[in-house]
DNA sequence: TTGTAAGCGTTATCAT
DNA sequence: ATGATAACGCTTACAA
């Protein structure tokens, strides 16, 4: 019996690799590195004395190796704006879930609502050789050739949520439209005639498409839109706040309010209350996003859920397939999920 | 825009390496990398015309390769239990700005509360090469044995908020008891009598910690402790109104809670208000966390800040001391934070 | 079915 | 101050 030069002495810092597999099997490098990737080239029983002699030993792969000799890492890069808050957690999580499954990991950055923080975090997971790329834009992003590396490296880029405008991309979005209009169109079936709008910066695709979705519905319900009931922010809590105080001056009142985010709307909801101004009866409100807070306000606000997880599982999937097509065709691919609107108080029997 | 990646050779896939920095200038990859990592022995005219070079072809380094070679990473792996709400992802901000600050990139991981999820993490990271490992333990992890290998391999590994019990590890938490003592002398103060304590599993370092620091707050103003008061669960918002109900359904009535969590002092609230108690004349109320929905509910909750950044800072920091001293000695170190509490109108003007 | 050997892009150890 | 060269651990033509 061979004598080993040392065992597991405790502070072994070096992990076993497949050479040493392979010198203890009295086999090549191929033959192991074919057997743990289950390669079809290889005997069952050969296997079997691998996975055996690895299990035994704990052997564990350098994914480091494997990646520089591929010119590609089993990581997955996201870039996201911030992570506060249920949407973004949220879709992390059906990333995360959906990653693991195929396979791999995910590293996330922050861009902090900042394009030159974005441009960094790109790099970042350049250099960290990522597999593929999921980002969502920060809100000043409106200049995308940070992106160009990506691309042109041909590694798999799509966007989800916020996305480039102007440009063909892969994507992965709500249908914004839609939601917006099932909540203004509620707000109207509950008897609101006078529906203002918290709308976000509209060079951001979601907060464009939500505005129009708000419109669509008043033209379906016959009523001219009125500029004046819009108000454009970034839609802070704040911003909600003083958007409220604004419209309440108007000379012919509101009855309705919609956001195209949650915390504008509980700003305004704010500024109502310390107004002493009644929700619903007074004034309906309803959100974008579906936060967590918004089941814990008094009363609880109505908004739209945007379909996180599924979101997160539709950005792998779409990733998953660009990098099973190495020179896809020039076609880039969108994804559009529909959202769902969660009715509560803040919107309901306003039509007794 | 951006539209077509073709710019120079339109499906270059491969980045400018540098061998090709060397064959340029006809120097060795020796110069190269000296002139690029800063080595000490390296003429400063060489050392310019590098990185002028460098520049000009838009050199990136592959850190896969470097990290193979040295057999460690730029990476810096963080476990959490979950990233909802304000806490994780405040003390992630932190340990990311710290981290790139030092020149790391972070890469999170969530356990979901799982043990065994923990463990793949740990694998996960592991399998990634990263240079130190940053955890705050799942609510069930009561074994350790799957950080073992972190420590043999000789990485750094810190623990922070939620650590080890019974353990000698690397920490960073917050001074638990103090918050608890705090918030349960300011109940106090404000005329509560018999204050009740929703409490956590104490097998964890900072529920265990919470409940002592509100029991030493009732000691110091000469009440004796009742367990009929203290009641043990994991703190969900349920379990917060639940526990609420069963306080209310005592013989002799409560008139202050104070939660080891900002959740369950929540549940705790909307069950009151359901009742019809009032809030904080019949019950005061105090949580801990300091989560952003205390500044939401009415009345505002008062609430025990965590310094969720500097947490993050500190636990960078202590990776930093740790990386330096290669064999550091035995001793692990401890760092303490100091809560804040932050006072709001569910425990005010109790005493008129 | 198995083996040989050439890299992947760095860093580190020599020597010059 | 600079250079030649050998690793790091793995994948993959190409041979046998």
């Amino acid at each position: 019996m061979a004598l080993p030069p040392k065992k597991t002495s405790s502070t072994s810092p070096s992990a076993v690799s497949m050479a040493d597999l392979a010198r203890e099997l009295g086999v090549s490098m191929t033959t192991i590195s074919r057997a743990l990737s289950d390669h079809h080239s290889i005997g069952a029983a050969t296997k079997q004395r691998v996975l055996k002699l690895a299990k035994k030993l704990n052997y564990q792969p350098n994914h480091l190796a494997a990646a520089l000799r591929r010119g590609q890492s089993r990581l997955l890069g996201v870039v996201v704006p911030y992570i506060e808050g249920k949407f973004f957690p949220s879709v992390i999580q059906g990333i995360e879930q959906a990653a693991s499954k195929a396979g791999f990991s995910v590293i996330v950055c922050q861009s902090h609502e900042n394009v030159e923080l974005e441009r960094r975090n790109v790099e970042t997971l350049l250099n960290a050789q990522v597999a593929g790329v999921l980002v969502s834009l920060a809100r000043n992003t409106q200049e995308f050739h940070h992106f160009d590396k990506v691309r042109s490296r041909g590694i798999p880029l799509v966007f989800f949520d916020r996305i480039p405008a102007g440009e063909q991309v892969n994507s992965v979005v709500l249908n914004d439209h839609e939601g917006a209009l099932q909540a203004t169109r509620h707000l109207l079936e509950q008897g609101c005639r006078r529906v203002a709008h918290l709308a976000g910066p509209q060079h951001i695709n979601i907060y464009r498409h939500r505005r129009q979705g708000y419109l669509d519905a008043l033209a379906a319900f016959g009523i001219a839109p009125d500029e004046a009931l819009i108000d454009y922010s970034d839609m802070t809590t704040e911003d909600g706040a003083a958007a409220m105080r604004r419209l309440l001056a108007l000379p012919n009142p509101v009855d309705g309010v919609f956001a195209a985010g949650d915390s504008a709307i509980l700003g305004a909801m704010q500024l109502l209350k310390s107004k002493g101004i009644s929700i619903p009866r007074d004034i309906a409100l309803a959100g974008f996003s579906n936060e967590g807070f918004t089941a814990i306000t008094e009363p609880r606000l109505t908004s739209v859920d945007q379909r996180c997880e599924e979101m997160g599982e539709a950005a792998v999937r779409l990733f998953l397939e660009l990098a099973a097509a190495p020179h896809a065709p020039f076609a880039q691919r969108q994804v559009v999920l529909q959202p769902e609107l969660f009715v509560r108080e803040s919107s309901l029997q306003r039509q007794p």
